[in-house]
DNA sequence: GGTGTCAAGCCGCTGT
DNA sequence: ACAGCGGCTTGACACC
């Protein structure tokens, strides 16, 4: 469990020694975040995880064409950014890479939980800690299990909307629109709320 | 400025 | 006591 107040590391613990001082160059010129300031050429983190990940290999793959900063560059926020002062402290969000992200993905489509051994195993080989690793697979889970709550909810309203049900017709017109706004914040959907007595 | 995404925080629960 | 989980929520960020 997490224990309340523990600051945890939002740095992968070998990644500020992959990194290097320079400011990321971003293809399209957007990435000037602060948290951004210390990313190195994605390309370098990349190719240097992948040579990690695949030794036998001499490249990684997927350096052609343009990239995706956001998703694929970025790295968990250094230590410095994270929790700085001693009071109310900002919070950092990590943001993995994309071949991480890959092999988490990998590894979660074979097997939705990880033993002790094969979490710390993928967090050595992915360069994360283990925590990361537990989080990742945590919400991971509960995203899936959201999106199926979400299309099961959605497909019983288009049901009812598609057969013209009368009595209802506008809750499911409603819960329709509510599916379309809300497809990934089902928890935004308050039943027992104002909102409950007109849609449920 | 609003919105979507997602890592991390928080809390309660369960199993050992 | 501790670790891990689910179920949210929060906060940072990118994109529009």
């Amino acid at each position: 469990m997490e224990m309340s107040g523990t600051i945890k590391p939002v740095t992968s613990f070998l990644i500020e020694d992959i990194l290097s001082s320079k400011n990321c160059k971003r293809v399209d010129g957007k990435c000037s975040s602060p948290r951004r300031e210390k990313c190195s050429d994605w390309r370098e983190e990349s190719e240097k995880l992948s040579t990690h990940l695949y030794p036998e290999e001499s490249a990684f793959g997927m350096h052609t064409g343009e990239h995706r900063h956001s998703l694929d560059t970025s790295h968990p926020g250094s230590s410095e950014s994270s929790f700085s002062s001693p009071g109310k402290q900002k919070r950092s969000r990590a943001a993995f890479t994309h071949l991480q992200v890959l092999e988490l993905e990998k590894k979660f489509s074979h097997q939705k939980y990880l033993s002790a051994p094969e979490r710390a195993h993928l967090a050595s080989t992915l360069r994360l800690t283990e925590t990361q690793v537990k989080i990742w697979f945590q919400n991971r889970r509960y995203k899936t299990k959201r999106k199926q709550q979400t299309a099961e909810l959605c497909k019983d309203a288009y049901k009812a909307d598609g057969l013209g049900l009368r009595e209802d017709l506008v809750r499911a017109s409603l819960l329709t629109s509510f599916c379309k706004a809300y497809q990934y914040r089902p928890y935004l959907w308050d039943y027992s709320g104002a909102w409950g007595p007109m849609l449920w």
